[in-house]
DNA sequence: CGAGTGGTTTGATCCAGATCAACGAGGTTG
DNA sequence: CAACCTCGTTGATCTGGATCAAACCACTCG
């Protein structure tokens, strides 16, 4: 269990005493609505690798944190084509985008052991009734998941390969140091063929692009593990890495 | 002014008889909520095509229902591009991507004259925490916009330019049925720069499967207007226009 | 240990769609 | 009415990245 998680057996202060509350829900609470928050979460509940937590058409019954570890989401359209919509660390939230019909969306996979927060969605719904802080927390966090999804739809229509694979390399590395963890090295958890499809490119194309970026000594990859030698630089590919822009 | 849209003069029944009340926000709210909401939105305010209705990096004042015409949503990166992220037509609620830290994420452009509903921030904030379900519904569009965005991607990564458009095309279709209008014809009121844009490719291919789609009689173009004449094979040109999945 | 297996990398071709260039149809201006 | 826009269409090339094919690990299992 990683030092920035808390420990089961002190519940009653998970959420308070948690290293990631600055990320998650319990921002901007006050002490009290924190531990009204605190009793109706299920904090540290473990899920292994390849295991789903949730699966596209569920019934929504909770929305769950992550705590440890990585997981990915992923959608099947009607035409049976998968996609890959998003890979979540700890102190994400998942399950948002069924919030509205109350169904799952998506399907959320673990990508390595991990372990995450569960918040029932019928007592968090009343629980937003009574606390303003907790909406506004919510609906905060609803319109940062708008903001994401935006970004990468910038990324992916309007980026070269480079420019695609860069930008997630900052992305991810950016998303550890909100974290309080170094740049890198990134972990990239899930497999080449799941990075291809979110990416909207090929296995062979992403292989090629890592060798490009470290054969510039930008990067250094050993395994899942990419170092940034040159972080000015890969985000300089990340902006460059796009098509001419029409006026 | 459309026949789906209310008179200035009866401000006091706006929302509760508006004719789009069912896709926007006094959707499942009783008679007694819906004139609370009443009393704070300014309906009707008319905007001319080309004006922005607000810009990137605004303090968020309000947010915004299109009442007639049609707008479009455009954000600019760190890197000077521009993307399209959106076209909005009746019943469409704008600005909810800048609910959470309260300045708008995009510039809000008429794409012709145009009458949009304002509602502002402040009063909405305090009566959704006294209306649970106004609270409800206003998480259930975000949410929508969300599901939005994620369809949005999966065209984006996936999708062959034929499928891009003819995607496009169905989902402007759809949702002029939702408005209880014909399926078609659909008019693209943007400009083919933006439509470029939005889609990520360019103006010049645009226009050639936009050809081709009329060759084969699947669509009629008659300027701005599009006739689908063959709604099937339209949504069979969207769903197989993918690249082939891996697995 | 060798055979089998799932994942990654490398090499050789091919093609959808970008790019470059030219033209046509309205609309506006002096 | 010519000169000039803006916007959309069409034609001819070029190229990034998909596709096809094969080799190359690193593990696991009998």
């Amino acid at each position: 269990m990683p030092a920035t998680f808390r420990h089961l057996d002190d519940v009653q202060e998970a959420c308070g005493r948690c290293s990631l509350a600055h990320l998650c829900l319990p921002y901007g609470l006050g002490i009290d609505d924190i531990q009204k928050l605190e009793t109706l979460v299920d904090v540290g509940i473990p899920i292994a690798r390849g295991k789903d937590l949730f699966n596209q058409g569920d019934a929504l019954t909770a929305i769950y944190a992550v705590g440890s570890g990585a997981l990915k989401t992923s959608m099947i359209d009607a035409e049976g084509l998968e996609q890959i919509m998003g890979f979540y660390y700890p102190g994400d939230l998942l399950g948002l985008d069924g919030l509205g019909d109350e169904v799952h969306h998506c399907t959320a996979t673990a990508l390595e052991d991990s372990q995450i927060c569960r918040i029932p969605f019928e007592q968090l719904d009343h629980l937003v009734d009574e606390v303003p802080g907790l909406r506004r927390q919510l609906m905060r966090l609803m319109s940062q998941a708008l903001s994401d999804d935006e970004q990468l739809l910038l990324t992916l229509g309007r980026k070269s390969s480079e420019g695609r694979i860069a930008t997630l390399l900052v992305s991810l590395s950016r998303r550890r140091q909100m974290r309080g963890l170094d740049a890198s090295p990134v972990r990239l958890s899930m497999k080449r063929v799941d990075l291809a499809n979110f990416l909207g490119m090929r296995i062979e194309t992403i292989s090629r692009v890592l060798r490009r970026l470290q054969e510039r000594h930008i990067i250094a990859l050993d395994r899942a593990d990419v170092m940034i030698l040159d972080f000015p630089a890969l985000e300089n590919w990340a902006a460059r890495g796009a098509w001419v822009a029409d006026q």
